[in-house]
DNA sequence: CGTGTGCAAGTTTTT
DNA sequence: CTTGCACACG
């Protein structure tokens, strides 16, 4: 009897399928067919009586909430089960209980740049002085309380940090100009919601009961919050289904807490835990490889990859001289390939770890005539002409909102400067009303001018005008903003480039209004727009079908993967990043970071480094990442590319013993041990110097010895002789000599001094 | 009040 | 090399 819920799985796949009641782990490594088994437990689920309704599934992105929807829906089309980003389903329930956390329904929801603004202005209203502290710096750390359930009341300060006294004065202001103006930041939302929960049991258990089914997806990256909010409503019914990868875990930065899913089997009783090891996406060498690397990460689960895949090309190293010529054999190989016909330009994905790196492959690509996409963080929700029409429609459908107020009343300019808008802002939080309110009033207000009070009462009658609008289709309504306040108009007559790209955005825009006009026929109202397009990111729209390389951050690949990837700048200060060096706890998060984009790989891996890089306008000799040296050799092919550097032929492992640390400490901390006044940042420069800088100091201007940077047992490179390790060392000051192996078989001595030796890794 | 220029700083960023 | 922001000027 065939069944096409089970067919076609492994056991393990099938287990996880079956499993309806009760606590459920699934530990699913990449490419094990994850999704799948999600959407068949579902299905499952409902075959057995389960009704849809009961079903809650919870994602991160947009994205996978459309690809989970799409193929639950495929496999039963009636199904009404709600799938949705936290975010989303925070925002309904937060909708349906505004009341209970001093809201209104048609509250506002912030991005960053918003939140920004309203924290700036609470720090101006405490008098605040930010001179070591940037508004961005304590908005991270605002997030990071936020996303850890601490409430303004209650946050403490740490004395041994400058950022924290300043986040304890600012936050309760912070939430207070929030709520003021009706509005949330991201993390209120969850923050919020889980809150209501905990203060109002009866609720608890309500929503404990409609949602007896809940399902995560990616929970190695969930944060507190994030946690609580599932545990709450999993008290009577836990039947918690998770699923994630623990070696995938890259947001710990954004509060994400690898405990969550490390600890899953001690927070339920009674956990089945269900692993899916056998990948279904790339050749065993390129697992490997993978495998390898993250061995090396001490705070994980052990699993053990395997695939009956057939064996593939070797995944290769390749060390070229500089990053241009690594770009252009990058893009040179892939025009070959495509030239040939043998891959199609949609087949192959350049992967890097900062954004900064993208221009030089795309210089390259485009050289080569080679279509490519940039898969990057500039959205089109942020640009300029967007977010004004779009505070037009915020402030309409919340008045309150003091950031939209501030945002339009002089945009177009009518005539209300800064000093106007200060006064009104001035008045506002005098009398504990909102700016708009504040507007109606000008002509009472004292300090204002006859002229400015006049302008100020235009725009209020303007606003009015248009505000009646307000249960029309969408469309329509950012229709009357455009032509009303002579925003369109202000673009139409002119032959600047940017400003016609202006209007091609307005338009579509508008074309995505007339999208939703249409497909909510019922309940299309402006608070769900708006609530629509606060919550989605331009790399939703992330197009596979394109036939284009793809380019993109190591963050943003994952969730994906491509025929022949590229990894590229694997070196350190990069990969691992400079910032992620004081901990281990982060430093293993690096290395997960490259596990993702390995593991993205599905037939051709090419890792690369180049001696020398240029960045930022720079050009710096690099260090090749101690990833690298964690890599399987005999499975690899290694290749100098220009014959500057050869692979390791010995073990290295005890090269770069890692000392156990404390992972609570550094895990835990977030983003405040980087906040604490650091020395002044010369390391990039020291660590991409020869031994001969280091020892003479740089530029020999300030003679300066640093004989430890060199140490026994150390990983060094020579600019002829490749890769080696010291054996021994010698001498003292200038005179100090090491001694060291090389891969090549060769051993040389050098006095440090003299020597073009540098650092193979910093350990 | 709007625009231009100088200067400092620059990981990653699901919502 | 970019980009964002503060400040000065017209």
């Amino acid at each position: 009897m065939t069944d096409y819920l089970f067919d076609g799985l492994t056991a393990p796949q099938r287990e996880a399928v079956a499993h309806i009641d009760g606590p459920l782990l699934v530990l699913a490594g990449p490419g094990s067919g994850k999704t799948r088994v999600v959407t068949h437990r579902i299905a499952n689920m409902l075959r057995n009586g389960v009704y849809s309704s009961q079903i809650v599934a919870l994602t991160f992105t947009n994205k996978a909430a459309e690809e989970m929807r799409s193929r639950v829906e495929r496999l039963n089309p009636d199904s009404t089960v709600w799938v949705s980003t936290f975010h989303r389903f925070c925002a309904r329930l937060l909708r349906a209980y505004s009341n209970l956390v001093g809201l209104e329904p048609n509250y506002t929801i912030y991005d960053t740049s918003d939140s920004i603004q309203i924290l700036k202005r609470s720090l101006q209203k405490e008098e605040i002085s930010t001179s070591h502290a940037t508004p961005e710096k304590i908005a991270k750390a605002i997030s990071w309380a936020k996303n850890n359930m601490i409430l303004p009341e209650r946050y403490e300060a740490n004395s041994a940090n400058a950022i924290s006294s300043i986040v304890r004065d600012v936050y309760p202001e912070y939430q207070r100009q929030l709520r003021a103006a009706n509005a949330v930041d991201f993390d209120d939302m969850l923050m919020l919601v889980a809150q209501m929960l905990q203060e109002n049991p009866e609720l608890r258990a309500a929503l404990d009961e409609r949602f007896r089914y809940i399902l995560v997806d990616e929970y190695q990256d969930t944060n507190l919050v994030q946690y609580l909010l599932v545990r709450s409503l999993s008290q009577q019914y836990p039947n918690l289904g998770v699923t994630g990868d623990p070696d995938q875990s890259i947001y710990g930065w954004r509060g994400a807490n690898l405990n969550n899913i490390l600890g899953f089997e001690k927070d339920f009783e009674h956990v089945k835990v269900v692993r899916l090891e056998q990948n279904f996406r790339s050749t065993p060498n390129i697992l490997t490889v993978a495998d390898h690397l993250i061995e090396h990460n001490k705070r994980r689960k052990k699993k053990s990859l395997f695939t009956e895949r057939p064996a593939g090309q070797p995944v290769r190293l390749l060390t070229y001289t500089n990053s241009h010529e690594e770009s252009h054999a990058i893009a040179t190989r892939i025009a070959t390939q495509v030239a040939q016909g043998k891959r199609r330009p949609r087949d192959f994905a350049i992967f890097y770890r900062v954004n900064a790196l993208s221009r030089s492959y795309e210089e390259a690509l485009r050289q080569q005539g080679i279509p490519y996409m940039i898969v990057s963080g500039v959205e089109f929700y942020q640009r300029k002409e967007i977010k004004d029409v779009l505070a037009y429609a915020m402030l309409i459908n919340n008045p309150r909102d003091d950031v939209a107020f501030t945002r339009v009343v002089n945009t177009p300019t009518r005539g209300i400067g800064k000093s106007t808008i200060l006064k009104l802002q001035v008045h506002a939080l005098d009398h504990g009303i909102s700016m708009m309110d504040a507007a109606r009033e000008a002509g009472m207000i004292d300090s204002l001018n006859k002229r400015a009070a006049v302008a100020v009462a235009k725009f209020v009658a303007l606003f009015d005008r248009i505000s009646l609008k307000i249960n029309e289709p969408v469309e329509d309504i950012l229709g009357a903003v455009l032509t009303e306040t002579g925003y369109r108009a202000q673009y139409e007559n002119s032959d600047d480039e940017e400003d016609v790209s202006r209007l091609e955005n307005i338009d579509e825009l508008l074309s995505s209004a007339r999208e939703f006009d249409y497909q909510h026929p019922e309940d299309g109202t402006l608070e769900r727009y708006l609530e629509d397009k606060a919550l989605v990111n331009e790399t939703d729209q992330f197009d596979t079908e394109l036939d284009r390389v793809t380019m993109m951050t190591l963050h943003a690949a994952k969730g994906l993967e491509f025929p022949w990837v590229f990894m590229v700048a694997i070196e350190e200060g990069l990969l691992p990043h400079e910032r992620s060096k004081d901990s281990d706890a982060q430093l293993e998060e690096e290395r997960r970071l490259m596990f993702v984009g390995i593991t993205r790989a599905q037939e051709e891996l090419e890792l690369s480094t180049a001696n020398q890089r240029d960045f930022r306008g720079r050009r710096m000799m690099t260090v090749p990442s101690k990833f690298l040296f964690e890599l399987p050799r005999e499975e690899m092919d290694f290749q100098a590319a220009l014959g500057r550097y050869t692979p390791p032929t010995q073990d290295w492992e005890d090269v770069h013993e890692i000392p156990e640390d404390d992972f609570d400490q550094t895990c835990e901390s977030g983003d405040f041990s980087e906040d604490v006044p650091s020395v002044p940042d010369s390391l990039p420069s020291k660590m991409l110097m020869t031994a001969a800088d280091m020892v003479k100091g740089p530029g020999s201007a300030r003679p300066k010895l640093n004989p430890d940077k060199f140490h026994q047992s150390m990983a060094v490179l020579h600019p002829t002789y490749g890769l080696g390790k010291i054996v021994s060392m010698s001498g003292e000051g200038a005179k100090r000599t090491a001694t060291v192996q090389f891969v090549t078989g060769e051993q040389k001595k050098f006095v440090l001094a003299f020597s073009e030796l540098r650092p193979a890794s910093t350990s």
